[in-house]
DNA sequence: TTGTAGGCGTTATCAG
DNA sequence: CTGATAACGCCTACAA
């Protein structure tokens, strides 16, 4: 062990950080009163903490986090899983749980998946050895069984999950109401007008598509049109399908005059076929896609779109998850948040027609529904 | 303090973590043996590493890292500081980092200063206090002197600046070699047979706008051209700027025939507003960015644009970070790396005429001149 | 090859 | 109001 010299001018270059008992022995009085008045606790007299303070600020003492958290079982820490920190989704995310948790006095370890699930398990171990207060995870995309998250239930860590998520109403949970996504989108597009309304569709073993496209039927239904399943197009929601898929719905003997697309990827590629083939966007086709992608706002015209309140939804997760900290002892009920998505009117679907009213009638749409 | 039932039968829900302690009551050994068991101690008899290791899978061992950095003085953590997670650069900056740090061991603390100095301070402060083993940081807008980072210096703490660095030669820092990216977008251009190249420039009190006017300016002279300051024209490098500083140039007596940007966002405006002016791109105007930004390939045309290689950054900064951490005691001379930037050539900039070959030989360029 | 004991910095408990 | 003391889990000189 470096020797240490406790109350020794510090060398030249580097100084060993100044502990609690450096300022006890500076101040001829205990740990104890200093931890206490550090902790503003009600037993010491003003004065007293005044001195401490000082002294505390003039020798730049930074508290051992470790060793608190050693001590009391409880760091301030709280861990991240996700796929990738990458993209627009997962970094917006990150930076609302980041901004939430330091506002609440945590610090926040970040790990990746790579989609992977041992991967997943391993950043769990972790978080874990971390000594981590709790744990955010958006799951990998081959998460198939949840089983090593038992290990952090088993230890009594709280656990949120956030978009990704397991399903069911024994865990913590927060996602974008997807179908109420595609519900708003897919009605804004027949009250511009639009009577064959396409769908390109996602994977359907991921909840958010399926909820997408739920929501898309569901506002067919309620204007009395029937569900077509010749208008759907499954895809993966890359850029080439969208330009394959409006091929595909073109050669229909009734083609769709609008596509609702799950993804702004595959809207963008319906959008440049259709300039292709010569169709005018939005006046021959309207089209509406899904996250709100940066492009959208770059596009000619402009991509419409739902946005997915990345920033929102990590601060519901941290929020939660403090709730559930926070709840220690007492049984913490889990709870499912779903968030109201954003439908952002842009020029790929507001018909110039009606561009003005339809216009005001979106933005308090896509308000007042919320 | 919460009585713990040791060697007893955990109760329903939840359980308290394992330690070596425990362990070594298991086996009847003590607790030297198991830690140095666990730590693959030469003095360790092979049939006892065996018999520790499995009761520590057993009972799901995990170290407590806390406890382990508490005693050692060094925690295996890396702490970031960038002043947002959002956008392109940060986030795979920070996807770099975090998979460099992990494959060495370390877990990684993110903090955002949000373009605040006070925030940033907080920001050391808090790592100081999580015992960060080392810190990397591209520094707030609002930094303009670096006083607050003397106190990382003072305990010793490894410290690496990336992008937005302090400037002299006894910082370990990581940028992108601008000028050389400036260089190479320019030299392009020239190759496709532009000759009057116009710049958008960015804040020259940014060095990384500065260098990248440098390269500009140095492939201009190899090529034999007059440097032409009215061909320059000073933004903050946003959009309507691009739009707006391409209507000048085009007044100007002799118009130009090519843009080299500094930045995505003035190339894309420039490219929209030359639209509008009746302008083919590449044929009357090729026009080349810089950021590699998302929506550069979404674009008709797609922009030419140099790439940050964010990730790679990330990763020569944990590496350079990691070799400070590991040379405690010696006297770490400090080092600054530049990475080399990568050329997109991509339609904005090509002319048909000369695009079979011209892409070729851009192809080789960008490769070779590295 | 294994064990003993002390301490890293903080805080809870108990005693003044 | 203040102080002494013992732990939290791990590591390591030193002893056996």
């Amino acid at each position: 062990m470096a020797p240490r010299k406790k109350n020794a001018p510090d060398a030249a270059t580097t100084s060993s950080p100044v502990s609690m008992a450096d300022l006890a022995r500076e101040l001829n009085v205990s740990m104890t009163t200093i931890s206490r008045a550090l902790s503003d606790h009600f037993s010491i007299g003003p004065a007293m903490k005044q001195k401490v303070l000082k002294l505390a600020k003039k020798y730049n003492y930074q508290p051992n986090h470790m060793a608190s958290a050693l001590r009391k079982g409880k760091s301030k820490l709280l861990g991240i899983v996700v796929p990738y920190i990458e993209g627009r989704f997962f970094p917006s995310v990150v930076h609302g749980i980041e901004t939430a948790a330091s506002k609440a006095g945590y610090n926040v370890i970040i790990c990746q998946s790579n989609e992977d699930v041992a991967q997943e398990r391993r950043n769990l171990d972790s978080l874990l050895s971390a000594q981590v207060a709790g744990v955010l995870v958006s799951l990998s995309r081959t998460t198939l069984d949840h089983k090593h998250f038992d290990k952090l239930r088993s230890r009594g860590l709280p656990l949120v999950y956030f978009d990704r998520v397991v399903e069911g109403d024994n865990v913590n949970t927060v996602v974008l109401d997807d179908r109420e996504g595609g519900y708003l989108s897919t009605r804004h597009l027949l009250a511009q007008g639009c009577r064959r309304v396409a769908h390109f569709a996602g994977p359907q073993h991921l909840n958010i598509y399926r909820n997408r496209r739920q929501g898309y039927f569901d506002a067919l239904r309620e204007a009395g049109l029937p569900e077509d399943e010749s208008m759907v197009i499954y895809t993966d929601m890359l850029q080439e399908q969208g330009a394959a898929g409006l091929r595909q719905l073109l050669a229909l003997p009734n083609p769709p005059d609008a596509i609702f697309s799950a993804g702004d990827y595959c809207a963008l590629g319906a959008m440049q076929e259709a300039r292709r083939q010569g169709l005018r966007v939005p006046e021959d086709l309207a089209i509406a896609g899904f996250s709100n992608e940066a492009f959208t706002v770059v596009t000619e015209p402009n991509i419409t779109t739902v946005d997915q309140r990345c920033e929102e939804m990590g601060q519901a997760a941290v929020r939660l998850l403090l709730e559930v900290i926070d709840s220690k002892g007492e049984s913490f009920t889990p709870r499912q948040v779903a968030l109201r998505p954003e439908l952002l009117v842009r020029g790929s679907s507001l018909r110039p027609a009606l561009a003005p009213v339809a216009k005001k009638m979106a933005a308090s749409r896509a308000k007042t529904v919320g």
